[in-house]
DNA sequence: ATGAAAGCGCTAACAG
DNA sequence: CTGTTAGCGCTTTCAT
């Protein structure tokens, strides 16, 4: 039911005027009597027109289209940066479009290139090391670029996050400022998770100024998760039974930590860390430490660069935004 | 540097060909010599080329794009389906938009009609409440409708996902089967979360049946989360001591209740119920039953779903896939 | 195996 | 205030 598909050029004859009037009516320009303006509105409602974006966009060579590419959703980093980004689009008609890499280097660059035949207004990809071909083509694309969460590294345009090796070396700080001093390491897939690799090495960097280093550490292959926290924690728990600390490579890993020191009546003396702030971390019935990353707004963020970016001539400046993590939770030993 | 955007035309004068050729080519159409379409893919590497699918999904008619509308990215369940839609897509070509709605019906009708606007090749929206107007412009969209996650209702078209109804008798029924005889409830905004709502009445529609109801609950007025999960089952075993089961919203008030548990140190003695079956939810250092939803698969089906009615014709019958969530961790009392 | 013409549905740039 | 003429960049015919 209902005509399909119905076209300006159909509501244009059904009000009696031209394809033109119609399209300026709709898009309420000024200068269209309101008369005719109205036709054009009741033409429209009584076909159930709907507005072809890729004409619009074909012809007026914009597609308010943001492409953002995350290297996936299971964490739920990333869908609480595209909710900022959506935020951050909010009222402007943009649209936000999104691609996963699955942490790789070739299927990133492939789902880059696939977002940038859709001609998007901005682009927003993950982190600053793409590499070289991946940069390239970026550059070359003469669209904004956006790179989100990381700054330890070289911008194309613009950048928006934070320093993660200088996240991990603050929470070395702040943890041995608390008096803790022997430090155990759990993360995994490190070589696909670039930011936890760079917030280990900035922790290590720290103990080894300190004259200190990880007594013992467990990494995983398969992507953080909760239940591989808690089972990698066991473990070293068991090797290594008289830490004080231990650090992770974010919080899901440290909740799962909580949770084997909360099996292993071990909670209190064990000081766990981990990164990103989690609501769930917070609400954990034991304290554990984390630097709060700010990841909704760092998507708002984005968003509104996205949406400035419209503007006619872009700085060729690129422009960053840092933020500092909060640490939070960390207690005496 | 690179040319910028440069066109079909462009490649074809660089290849010495004429545009069809060289669209033919790229395309891999079988009637295009070797020898041309070797000059034709290096003009195309020369010039950086990659192709505008605007102007290829206005000429031919199909955008090969996949609308999704969610509440929410907050709560894990989106993502996690969206992951599942994107991965159901995978190798298809086709891509995916999403539209967030916050739960909110009349943003929901916005959004949807802004994604039509794209010309989507399917569209996914979730749940089948819908009001009248949203239905009807779904309807005459002239396109695939896939309404996921919940059952309980009259599709449009393709639906896949479970009974929350059913879900939540069956979870009723396991636990009185189990021996449970007090039970509470702990939930919130259910007057936007309509499955959890459903869930609940089955809950209590079993309960009644066995001449049970809730002796107490708590319903909070934001969007589900562990923290308030926690407060919430606070406030409830303080004004109801002596209840020996709780059925939450989801497992992450569940989780958040299970926190609240171990905190009063009564984690034996109450059995906590959510819904979904979370990762998380199985790392708890303390039992925990739920419903396992297949979030995942209901994604991946959907997004099957999607790239199949690119076929000519798509069968006006409507079709439902249907899960059975299975039951976990419910022990006796 | 290749090309020319027409057109997808819309807007930009000029008229009037 | 309204209409006309040209495209946007590609694919679909239909020729050759």
């Amino acid at each position: 039911m209902g005509l399909r598909k119905s076209t300006l050029e159909e509501v244009a004859a059904a009000a009696g005027v031209s394809k033109m009037t119609a399209s300026r009516a709709l898009r309420g320009a000024p200068d269209v009597s309101a008369e005719t303006r109205q036709r054009v509105l009741e033409a429209t409602e009584l076909l159930g027109y709907v507005g072809n974006r890729l004409a619009l966009s074909l012809s007026s060579q914009k597609t308010n289209l943001v492409a953002v590419v995350v290297p996936s959703m299971s964490n739920i980093v990333f869908p609480e940066v595209l909710a900022g980004i959506s935020a951050g689009l909010e009222g402007s008609g943009m649209q936000a479009v999104f691609g996963l890499t699955d942490y790789d280097a070739r299927k990133e660059r492939d789902v880059i290139r696939d977002m940038l035949s859709w001609r998007p207004s901005a682009i927003v990809v993950t982190g600053l090391d793409q590499p070289e071909d991946t940069v390239k083509m970026l550059r070359s694309a003469d669209v904004p670029v956006i790179q989100i969460m990381d700054l330890d590294g070289t911008p194309i345009d613009f950048n928006v996050g934070l320093s993660h090796g200088k996240a991990g070396e603050e929470m070395a700080r702040a943890l041995i400022a608390a008096g803790r001093k022997r430090f155990g390491y759990i993360g995994s897939a490190l070589e696909r998770d670039l930011r936890a690799a760079k917030r280990k090495a900035g922790f290590e960097r720290v103990l080894h100024e300190n004259h200190l280093s990880f007594i013992g550490q467990r990494l995983g292959d398969t992507l953080s998760s909760v239940g591989l926290g808690k089972y990698l924690t066991h473990q070293l728990l068991r090797a290594e039974p008289n830490l004080d600390c231990i650090y992770y490579s974010n919080d899901d890993m440290a909740v799962g930590g909580a949770f084997a020191g909360l099996e292993a009546s071990r909670s209190g003396e064990i000081l766990m860390a981990g990164f990103n702030g989690l609501d769930l971390a917070a609400a954990l019935p034991l304290r554990i430490a984390t630097s709060k990353s700010p990841l909704r707004m760092i998507g708002e963020i984005a968003g509104r660069l996205a949406r400035g970016s419209t503007a006619p001539n872009l700085p060729s400046t690129g422009k960053i935004i840092a933020f500092v993590p909060e640490i939070t939770g960390v207690h005496q030993g």
